[in-house]
DNA sequence: GTAGGGTTAG
């Protein structure tokens, strides 16, 4: 007599106790295995499900021989039903195989079984984890055909979709639609936004989850944290730390992570320290985020040194480690330390080095004046193709060391593989300003006019009792426009007659006309420390964030400014930070 | 049995 198949296993069999037993251990589960087939429950497809379940699961799910065992047990069972393919589906999409769970899932529509919630919510995460926008808006028609776009478990996994391949537009439409968000709901849509670099839009859904009355948990407060990283927003990142302290939340990993970033990356890198110091446990993750905030403070001995420790406590550093410590280098000026350490990425851990690696040594050896080195390795490292990326960092270096000729050359190169990016032409423009070659500026001035480039439009912020204020060059929208511009202007005529003088190269390749008319006089990052210098008591520190980089002119007019005020000025620009101090710079104009 | 979180270059 053939036992019939039966959806469920039997809760208090002894047969199910020993498949939980067994755990996600294949061996255990093998010999279960074996005595499923003895008491002649071989047919039963519920004991059988849970059994390939488990073995999807286990620890030792990724090798080849379980994966044979799991293809002949899966063969084994007889005629497969929607609960089965959830199953495979579910298990491949949460163990890191959503090419396999979208497989299983293509062979379920195939032998035309009908899916379910279940089946969505997991064949949407498998798309969402591959960026696979297509696969997932046919998935997502079906979501709607079969009736299961009113599911809030649905719905999340579709937001989460939505938001990781980029269409933030549909993303935010379907969250819209959720009728009882739940804490998950809100998490994906603040995570969405916060991982496609729109930050401000992220604080924004968690302002609207506060007046919703939803509480955060940790994973909120995650997300929160990197936007808060991103945008520089100090005091925001102070009161999630102070929310998480008194609601007793855990300072689990991923959280503290969260936190050293926030305080590295809003400049307060002791407090970045201190919360590494109180970790319970630290991955690599955590000390990567540490190294990376030595690196972006300058402090590349520093950083060398916790990579050096992260070692010793026995964690391999990955290729993101590299990318931070290679970096920590660059700005530090440690170009032998480097060099070592980039070898050692192929040598000792068996990493290619990718992009990013390639970036950060030709800017080290660009930066410490290594022009030609810099080169050669660029031929030898892309074997002659360089990406847009590298040749920028190239284009960088040149700059610096005004190499006019060589600038030409890359920019030329670089141009032709890019030709719709407008910060390639600003920072030609800049080479060819510093050369003199006021013609040549006017032409590459034309030239971006006629193909309606826009060159990236720079802000400065500041925060002064805990809101934010936002300057952009020429500024006059702030209500205090005329007492900053008056203070401004003896500002610059103090800091003259402490031996400033402009460094007006800078101010030509303003491209707009109503920039050139403001020229350098009032750039956003010195409008900010002006309404900063006016609004704060002689003690506290001004910290000022920048989306662009400083000017040379700026850089030269705030090292005078902290030595007239006798103030420290803390400023992130677009990739660095400076502590400016008794009229020097950390960077040591090195930047 | 279902959904969400941290680190990277110029």
């Amino acid at each position: 007599m053939i036992r019939r198949a039966t959806a469920h296993p039997c809760p208090h069999s002894p047969t199910y106790e020993a498949l939980l037993r067994a755990g996600r251990r294949v061996r255990p589960l093998q010999q279960v295995h074996a005595r499923i087939v003895v008491a002649g429950h071989h047919r039963t497809r519920s004991f059988l499900t849970k059994l390939l379940t488990l073995i999807l699961c286990s620890s030792s799910s990724a090798s080849c021989s379980t994966a044979a065992y799991a293809r002949t047990l899966f063969l084994s069972i007889p005629e497969p039903d929607t609960f089965l393919f959830n199953s495979l589906i579910t298990a491949a999409a949460k163990y890191g195989r959503p090419a396999d769970a979208i497989v299983h899932y293509r062979r379920m529509s195939a032998a035309c079984l009908e899916p379910s919630n279940y089946t969505f919510t997991s064949v949407v995460k498998a798309c969402a984890d591959l960026s696979a926008s297509q696969t997932g808006r046919v998935v997502h028609s079906r979501v709607i055909s079969n009736g299961f776009d009113s599911d809030v478990f649905v719905q999340t996994a579709l937001v989460v979709f939505y938001g990781k391949t980029g269409d933030l537009h549909h993303a935010r439409k379907l969250f819209d639609r959720i009728p009882n968000r739940t804490v998950v709901a809100w998490n994906a849509m603040i995570a969405g936004y916060e991982q496609n670099g729109l930050a401000e839009e992220a604080v924004a859904i968690f302002q609207l989850m506060q007046v919703a009355g939803k509480e955060p948990d940790s994973a909120t407060l995650v997300s929160l944290l990197s936007a808060c990283s991103q945008l520089g927003a100090l005091s925001l990142g102070q009161w999630v730390n102070d929310y998480l302290v008194n609601k007793g939340l855990e300072l689990n990993v991923v959280l503290g992570t969260a936190l050293i970033n926030m305080y590295a990356r809003c400049g307060h890198l002791e407090k970045a320290r201190k919360i590494f110091n109180g970790l319970q446990e630290r991955n690599v993750v955590a000390w990567t985020a540490m190294i990376s905030g030595y690196g972006m403070h300058g402090h590349g001995h520093q950083a060398i040194k916790l990579f050096q420790q992260m070692k010793s406590s026995g964690l391999s550093p990955n290729d993101v480690t590299f990318v931070a410590v290679l970096s920590a280098c660059a700005h530090a000026g440690l170009v032998s330390e480097g060099q070592e350490i980039f070898a050692s990425m192929r040598q000792d851990y068996g990493l290619v080095p990718r992009v990013e690696h390639q970036v950060c040594v030709v800017d080290m050896l660009g930066r410490a004046g290594l022009l030609d080195e810099a080169m050669l390795f660029i031929r030898e490292e892309t074997r002659g193709l360089p990406g847009p990326e590298v040749l920028t960092a190239m284009l960088g270096a040149c700059k610096m060391h005004k190499n006019f000729s060589l600038g030409v050359e890359v920019a030329e190169h670089l141009l032709a593989i890019e030709p719709g990016n407008p910060a390639h032409y600003v920072l030609l423009s800049n080479i060819f300003a510093l050369a003199g070659r006021m013609d040549r500026v006017e032409k590459i001035r034309n030239v971006m006019i006629h193909r309606h480039l826009k060159k990236q439009i720079g802000y400065s912020l500041i925060e002064i009792n805990q809101a934010a204020h936002v300057f952009r060059m020429g500024d006059t929208s702030h209500q205090q426009t005329m007492e900053i511009y008056k203070y401004l202007e003896e500002l610059i005529n103090k800091i003259k007659e402490a031996g400033y003088v402009p460094e007006t190269s800078a101010a030509l390749h303003e491209l707009e006309e109503e920039e050139r008319e403001f020229a350098l006089r009032f750039h956003s990052e010195k409008l900010a420390v002006a309404f900063g210098l006016m609004n704060t008591s002689k003690n506290s520190l001004i910290r000022i964030v920048k989306n662009l980089r400083m000017c040379n002119d700026c850089h030269l007019a705030f090292n005078f400014i902290s030595l007239v005020s006798g103030r420290e000025i803390i400023v992130r620009d677009k990739h660095r930070f400076h502590h400016f101090k008794q009229g020097l710079c950390s960077c040591q104009n090195y930047w």
